[in-house]
RNA sequence: GGAGACGUCGCAUAGUCUGGUCUAGUGCGCAUCCCUGCUAAGGAUGUGAAGGGGCAACCCUUCCGUGGGUUCAAAUCCCACCGUCUCCGCCA
């Protein structure tokens, strides 16, 4: 949610947000003429509001030939005030549901445009040259299933397309994975958090994530609740309605969850293997921090993000998302992409998302100030996902379908060197 | 799933039966100031959130788990829901 104040004091910000965006400019003016209307009865309803305590209060101590006559003007002013409380609430609801439909105000620097429009920040490493090496390399479904540690015949039989089993070493490699990413959370101050992945409708529409990408999630019908994308829903609901203390520095927890995506618009996109599924794990960094302090965090957790993919060596580049591309709540995004030899294209391993104070404010998560109180900045960001095993594997291949481990892992995995095929045994 | 108790301004508690200076009292904590040679103790004042009006001092409205209802008037009466605790039943 956007503060109404400073969309009442400089509304062109706003609106070039939304052209930056791809979206109607004209909806800042729409709110704000809403903002107009339920000030203007509020007001009205308050007076008159104020008007019927007094008269209420004059009745205990009125005299008994009084009475009946303020008894009268008593009830005439509160119908009155009925009506006008009525009017001032819908005013406020048309206002609220305004304003929710504006997204977060883009950041300076973040490019205009859609999906394609995003800047390349930097390139990290170099991309094997598989024909130099003289072979084809496989996908990571057929190295998967090499080593025994991808089934997702079964997965699609017990639960349909999009769904998986990791087996064997397939399961260790993602425990692994999971793992580094929270000692690297640990190491960097993070409380590592496990979170519920069922939540209330109103953390997820806190989040932002019930807007135009409503479709995308689960909804439990029977009990109404969400099955969260990302921990970072319960993550930012931690604190919801809260006044956190921030004097000793951001608050920084690290969630480890299961995610759930419904994958609605995306018939026939990614539909070999486990890049696009509707269940997977991750572990997400998300930081509360002060407003002052929301920019530096924000290339801090891209830094920790690069840590891990150092880790784990592979080639990627950052790029900056957008703005057409952000998604209601963020003001600015970097995404981490991994080469994937086998498509020759980058594929997102990470995303690290500045929130500014959006999802703060409607979730109401605020710190005192030196007058009264304001809601603090949330952040965002991906240490690690089932994902990567896909980059894992086929950048890490070798000729014979064994799969080199990443010195980085190797701790996690026992000191294992190298995955060999099942079949080889 | 059944029965009962409870939910009040950071914490603790009064108020609810019997609706009306509750404009929510008190204690603790906290903040500022005063007093005290130091310490211990004491005194005074202040002490939440959201929204609105005003240059400002300040004023108004709302908030007693949440949402409805009754009433001129609700922390107080009624209904529903949520949460916590206790007991019983069932299940992993």
């Amino acid at each position: 949610m956007i503060d109404l104040k400073s969309l009442r004091e400089d509304p062109d910000v706003a609106r070039a947000s939304q052209r930056a965006r791809g979206e109607d400019p004209e909806l800042v003016d729409r709110v704000l003429a809403a903002d107009e209307r339920r000030r203007a009865l509020l007001t009205a309803f308050e007076q008159q509001r104020a008007e019927q305590k007094e008269v209420s209060r004059s009745v205990g101590k009125a005299s008994p030939e009084e009475r009946e006559h303020i008894l009268a003007k008593a009830k005439a002013l509160a119908e009155e005030v009925k009506a006008a409380e009525t009017e001032a609430g819908t005013a406020q609801r048309e206002l609220d549901e305004m304003l929710a439909q504006l997204p977060n105000l883009v950041l300076d620097g973040v490019p205009s445009g859609g999906e394609d429009d995003y800047v390349v920040l930097k390139e990290v490493g170099t991309p094997r040259d598989f024909a130099a090496e003289g072979f084809e390399p496989a996908d990571h479904l057929d190295i998967g299933h090499g080593l025994g540690g991808i089934d997702t015949e079964r997965g699609a039989k017990v639960s349909g397309a999009r769904f998986y089993y990791l087996t064997g070493i397939g399961a260790r490699l993602e425990l692994a994975l999971l793992n580094a990413a929270m000692d690297t959370a640990l190491a960097a101050g993070f409380t590592p958090v496990i979170t519920p992945t069922l939540v209330k409708p109103e953390i997820m529409a806190g989040t932002g994530f019930l807007g135009a990408h409503a479709d995308e999630i689960y909804r439990l019908e029977a009990d109404d609740l969400y099955l969260v994308g990302t921990s970072e829903v319960a993550l930012a609901g931690y604190h919801a309605g809260e006044i956190i203390d921030l004097s000793d520095g951001p608050k920084r927890y690290a969630g480890w969850s299961a995610c759930y995506r419904r994958e609605a618009g995306s018939y026939g996109k990614d539909t070999r293997g486990i890049i696009r599924v509707h269940q997977f794990h991750k572990v997400e960094m998300f930081s509360y921090v002060r407003v002052e302090d929301a920019e530096a965090e924000h290339q801090r957790l891209l830094g920790w993000e690069e840590q891990m993919l150092a880790l784990v060596d592979l080639p990627y580049r950052v790029i900056d998302t957008a703005a057409g591309d952000l998604g209601s709540s963020a003001a600015r995004k970097f995404d981490c992409e991994a080469w994937l030899p086998t498509q020759q294209r980058y594929l997102e391993l990470t995303s690290t998302s500045n929130c500014t104070t959006f999802q703060a404010r409607r979730l109401g998560v605020r710190e005192r100030g030196e007058r009264g109180t304001h809601p603090v900045a949330t952040l965002n960001g991906t240490l690690g996902t089932t994902r990567w095993i896909v980059a894992i594997l086929e950048n890490h291949q070798n000729a014979d379908g064994s799969v080199r481990v990443p010195e980085g892992l190797r701790p996690y995995l026992g000191g294992l060197e190298v995955l060999e095929p099942v079949a080889a045994r």
